[in-house]
RNA sequence: GGCCGGGUGGCGAAGUGGUCUAACGCUGAGGUCUGCAAAACCUCCAUUCGUGGGUUCAAAUCCCACCCCGGCCUCCA
């Protein structure tokens, strides 16, 4: 049977706690623990945000990939928070309310289910377990309560807020100085706290302007808890205290994680921070800078299939770069990973018309239904039987993975075994569907023509332009080459391909203007 | 203003002291195939790593200066 723990190359990983990337040990040797901070629901997810959850799969992946068993658990805020500069006050759950007049509660189920589809499009797997914020209010208030005990915090008219001089070594996490830290140059000052970066706890309602949709009633008035809590309280109720690894966006590096761990802190007494690895993935950006919900205009996973780019593209487009490098995005260049794509589809799909069905081509699918299993069995049902030479592509591949999840240096690898001479279909991909375990591109279940979505502005129907394609393979037959160019041309014009001789005989092509 | 990153071919992106005359992909060029194309396959495409100095037997990789770009300090992945 396989033993639990890390199989192949010790497992390396950058911890933004150290700045280093180092031997990674769960606590438990059977399982290892992962929360990652999720989205608030307020607005679609734009593509930069769903980057941070292909990074989260692929850690899952790798780490299952090598081993282990994880607990990954995902957070979904849908408690509202205040928003910048001009709607101070107002906070995001309420402001997406009025503008779309809908129920708050409306809202935050709309943008979850929409964000859970994201996800499932772009086939990241389910975490073993997602946790909602308001379905914890009662425990943040209590933990809250645990603060206040422990003499970290105090009241103002706004709040109930934390005092970050109270416990050791605030904000090692981040890498700004709090002296270099200007506070209030851009945001209003809350009069009375005692230090620029302590944060709110418990936010009391404002006395006037009227009853929020959300809010709670606590020991510090009715109003709604602080950002930060929520995900103190997750983490510690469903991975315990310390747990192995918490993730977000670099963004989180220097506010919000170092008020989560001042907070864990607090709460536990230890200086531990909660988690020992805290890993941030970096910023996808287009030439104007980050990607931002509150900049208003962004890029959705949906605007991208509507432009005819297939989810997997993009994520083929994560894959291709290292999760701690700012990923440069635009139209053209997500198209070209898709071009890569379907050349990939198109080789695998090539391969397995040579090889015998067999139950071990189900594989790679199956561990869509897991819930963070480690995949030491179903790796060796794949590769037991390979050759020595099929053996070291596994090998480099792992060492590549190991080495902090170096992803673009994965992808060279597919192109290798597709390409070898010497390597029987068979052993191509069953170390391909090894590999795809991690990289979660469903290499063997998709074929290239699943790529080719049709863009939303594109003139003709599929119908229209079957129709079209007849006429021309009448006018083939006839040798009437003009009238069949014409008509190729025309199609060419609508944003469709034509490929004679495939099948199927034409596909999409994307709209990048 | 303070603090962090980063500048590698047309584009994305690896590479952080020698195996780099710089992986891989996209684009482009040529070829095979084709009525012609497309798809597919094959071949080719940076003596050079923002600029100028320095250290070293050896630098894209280390040091200094300068220029440019981005992020954070405000909700944010």
């Amino acid at each position: 049977m396989t033993n639990p723990g890390t199989q192949g190359k010790p497992l390396r990983l950058f911890n933004s706690l150290t700045r280093k990337v180092e031997e990674f040990h769960p606590m438990n040797r059977a399982e290892t623990r992962i929360y990652s901070c999720g989205p608030t629901v307020y607005n679609d997810a734009h593509i930069g945000n769903l980057r941070a959850y292909v990074f989260t799969d692929t850690l899952r992946r790798a780490l299952t990939w090598k081993g282990q068993t994880v607990k990954h658990v995902i957070n979904i805020t849908d408690v509202g928070h205040l928003t910048s500069d001009q709607d101070e006050g107002e906070d995001k759950m309420e402001l997406a309310s009025q503008k779309m007049a809908r129920d708050i509660w409306q809202i935050a189920d709309h943008f979850t289910r929409a964000f859970k589809d994201d996800l499932r499009k772009l086939n990241v797997l389910r975490p073993s377990l997602w946790s909602t914020a308001t379905d914890h209010i009662q425990e943040m208030i209590a933990c809250a309560e645990r603060l206040q005990r422990a003499g970290v915090t105090y009241e103002l008219p706004t709040g109930l807020y934390f005092d970050t001089t109270k416990v050791p070594n605030y904000g090692s996490l981040s890498l700004t100085p709090m002296e270099g830290q200007s506070e209030g140059a851009r945001v209003e000052r809350i009069e009375g706290k005692r230090n620029p970066s302590d944060f709110a706890i418990w936010r009391r309602s404002p006395e006037t302007g009227g009853k929020r949709q959300m809010e709670w009633l606590s020991p510090w008035g009715a109003g709604a808890p602080g950002w930060h809590l929520e995900c103190s309280v997750m983490s510690m109720k469903y991975l315990g205290s310390p747990f192995d690894i918490h993730t977000g966006g670099i963004d989180h590096r220097e506010i919000h994680h170092c008020n989560e761990i001042a907070q864990n802190q607090a709460c536990t007494g230890a200086d531990h921070s909660g988690a020992n690895w805290w890993m941030h993935n970096n910023f996808l950006v287009d030439r104007s800078g980050k990607m931002s919900k509150s900049k208003g205009e962004f890029a959705t996973l949906t605007s991208l299939i509507k432009r005819g780019i297939h989810p997997l593209a993009f994520r083929l487009l994560c894959l291709s770069t290292h999760y701690r490098s700012e990923l440069e995005f635009s139209p053209e260049i997500v198209a070209g990973q898709q071009v890569r794509l379907k050349r990939l589809l198109g080789a695998v799909t090539a391969l397995r018309l040579k090889v015998a069905p067999g139950e071990w081509l189900r594989i790679p699918r199956e561990i869509a239904y897991s819930s963070g299993a480690s995949l030491s069995y179903p790796r060796s049902v794949l590769e037991n039987t390979l050759s020595p030479e099929a053996q070291q592509f596994v090998q480099s591949f792992d060492g590549e993975l190991a080495e902090d999840l170096m992803t673009p240096r994965l992808l060279p690898i597919l192109d290798e075994v597709l390409g070898h001479a010497k390597l029987s279909p068979e052993d191509k991909l069953r170390v391909i569907a090894s590999m795809d375990m991690v990289l979660g591109l469903n290499l063997l279940d998709t074929r290239r023509v699943d790529l080719s979505v049709r863009p939303e502005s594109a003139p003709l129907s599929e119908q229209e332009v079957e129709a079209l394609l007849l006429q021309r393979q009448e006018a083939r037959k006839a040798k009437d080459f003009a009238r069949a160019d014409q008509i190729r041309e025309q199609l060419n014009l609508a944003g469709i391909d034509l490929m004679d001789g495939q099948q199927p005989a034409w596909e999409w092509r994307p709209s990048l203007a």
